[in-house]
DNA sequence: TGAATTCCTAGTAATTTTGTAGTATATTAT
DNA sequence: ATAATATACTACAAAATTACTAGGAATTCA
């Protein structure tokens, strides 16, 4: 049940962005050094976040990314399903992929539910904007 | 986000377990043979379930496993954490691991602290009593 | 033009998950 | 006693996933 460095990096990465927003494009190789992640790694992740929308972006020099709205506007959830996949236990309850029809019926698929929706209602009630102003007063540790 | 087999397998070889408490001893074989599990790394689930009580289990011919206690005094949370090790979405949450001194006080450990917890609340809200009571009456589909 | 930077595709290394294999040990029935 | 039935234990192996690396094409700005 763990997170993947794929959304830890994210969360990471968005909040870099917030911090920066007004500093125009950001370049992946700031945040990279910044956040001693790398390079890479980040253009990887940062295409996920760039094909849903959630960051823009431009080439060539002075080029980068940069946040598409307000960090008031994205919740840790959000940022979260689109770098992880899914927060689902099991990959029944993907609802993009087939939804398993054996178990639409299934006593366990009920609770992987609830856990679904516990985990998605803590996430989804957590902004970007917070992350923000936590980390200027207590800082981020890198390794979680 | 996910949980292994290995917690999915436990629930239902505990279930299994539950269902046929009046039956005495219960061997892996016929457990892998409802379950359409394998035998070997049911007996590698069982050990940790075992190991912590559990489960008890007699050698030897009419041998194999039985529930220590009533269905309804375990929790699926329980049989999860001693199946999957912990349900917490990062490593620095593990409590048996040296809790990691560089995030402490860092703000992405505050949210991970919180999906731990809502994921622990569904889990240990639901007995393995439940499960039996909804498979007699929904089934079980195998696949999650 | 040239430096900086994203965009894109593939490959690879490391880790974790999911088993398999084989043997030793214990118990029961005959 | 002996044979059959089971767990107990250790080690190994295959498969899948995660985490990165490499290299070059396309774009933008000075």
């Amino acid at each position: 049940m763990k997170i993947s460095t794929k959304g830890r990096y994210a969360l990471r990465l968005m909040t870099d962005l917030a911090i920066h927003k007004e500093d125009g494009y950001i370049s992946i190789k700031s945040i990279a050094t910044r956040q001693n992640i790398s390079e890479k790694y980040l253009e990887q992740i940062i295409k996920l976040l760039a094909k849903e929308n959630l960051v823009e972006s431009t080439r060539g020099a002075q080029g980068g990314y940069k946040l598409t709205r307000e960090p008031v506007e994205y919740t840790v959830g959000e940022i979260l399903r689109v770098t992880e996949g899914s927060l689902a236990p099991v990959y029944c309850l993907e609802t993009d992929d087939n939804p398993c029809e054996n178990c639409m019926d299934c006593v366990t698929l009920e609770i992987w539910q609830c856990v679904l929706d516990a985990v998605n209602k803590v996430v989804d009630s957590i902004t970007l904007q917070y992350l923000v102003d936590k980390q200027k007063e207590k800082g981020n540790c890198g390794c979680c």
